[in-house]
DNA sequence: TCTTTAATGTGAAAATAATCACAAAAATAT
DNA sequence: ATATTTTTGTGATTATTTTCACATTAAAGA
């Protein structure tokens, strides 16, 4: 089973999100293709994936789907995450507000520079230094890098020595880890120059096949 | 010529300026592959699509790569862009400063909020109802959306009928635009549960494993 | 009850993408 | 000058992903 499945495993689980809030009650694969831009057949193959079976002309229960795949996706638990680097990027996910619906925490950041630290506010900022400690002592599984490119991979090791299995990254530079680590990069000048090249080249993209290889 | 050549092409020019930084005249596919962490025969293949020339057993000259890959993407020319939503996500992207050196110029933003607005700083916070004009006038091609997932639509909406040609979106909906649009979704919060799906469907394999391999 | 209709579920086929393997060529060594 | 080594460039091969097509099933209608 493939990282593009997943993917749009997530896709279709917030479309079917707004169906219920619309006061569906039961989805087809044509709703849910048509909601995320893709074919049906897609969407059933991607379900018979993970045995998520509906009914013959029935369609599919809309809470059946949600509590499945919330099981898959492992959002049935609370994730807690941190932040490290607390610079424009750093901040701006620090106080997003679109984690908490997935049940995801900021619980701390982190940065360099003494003076941006602060563990008064409702997410703690605090010194690098004791980055490593806070990983091993609450469990941290989870972390998102937004400090500058030069720093990036000594930060990412020092995650992954401290117990760190999955690392979002914002600096633009493709990191390096460990085989078990999961590591998602997020360049996004390269997502303008992307778009840019589209735009001159006259064509369309947002089929999903930029994904990054997990490592 | 596919989408995922086209990223590679990118995350391939992002190493080679890198090695260009390093004092490197030449590379060989070997050290970009490595760079980026792929296969030197992806790259050779990739280069191929695109007609770069290398010399058998001398490699790659830095600067020729870099030409050619600047022009292919359309970097030698500057590319104005807006954002849209002046909130933390907004607000972090006009002061990123990593769009510059890609000849990524954020000329303006734009809020619903009048109280957000200040034409003051470097970059000017507008009223969103001066956007439209505002993209005519001044040729903007590119544009970011990084307002609730609400208002997204109607805010591409206005974009098109301006002008706007591509579309970087953070509202965490998957949005809909013409088919000559290049539109580009990058949903945080679903970035973050997908990195802890494989985070879990690692740790399953370790206690497992008869289970599948996710590479 | 018996058709008809509209959906799923899935093997087979087609399309895409990645890798391999090796001839060709250039640099270096002998 | 010749042999050896190293690296490109690419057709062939393999792997992966998507789409197709249709048997199957459940609901709705007659």
């Amino acid at each position: 089973m493939s990282k593009s499945t997943i993917l749009r495993l997530s896709r279709y689980k917030n479309a079917i999100r707004r169906f219920k809030k619309l006061g569906f009650v039961k989805v087809f694969s044509d709703n849910i293709a048509d909601a995320v831009g893709g074919t049906p057949s897609q969407v059933r193959k991607d379900f018979s994936i993970f045995d998520i079976c509906g009914n013959k002309r029935g369609g599919y229960k809309v809470d059946e789907l949600l509590d499945k795949m919330n099981e898959i996706l492992g959002k049935d638990k609370v994730n807690n995450a941190i932040v490290v680097g607390a610079g424009n990027i750093g901040r701006a996910l620090i106080c997003y507000e679109g984690f908490e619906k997935e049940n995801i925490i900021i619980k701390a950041a982190f940065d360099i520079d003494h003076s941006k630290c602060d563990n008064k506010g409702e997410v703690p900022v605090l010194a690098i230094e004791e980055m490593k400690d806070y990983i091993r002592d609450n469990d941290i599984k989870v972390g998102i890098i937004a400090v500058p490119d030069i720093a990036a991979q000594h930060i990412l090791d020092i995650m992954v020595s401290a117990g760190i299995n999955g690392v979002l990254n914002f600096a633009p530079i493709q990191l390096r880890g460990r085989e078990d680590i999961v590591i998602k990069n997020i360049n996004l000048a390269l997502e303008l120059e992307n778009i840019i090249y589209f735009i001159n080249a006259g064509k369309k993209m947002d089929k999903n096949d930029n994904e990054e290889k997990i490592a």
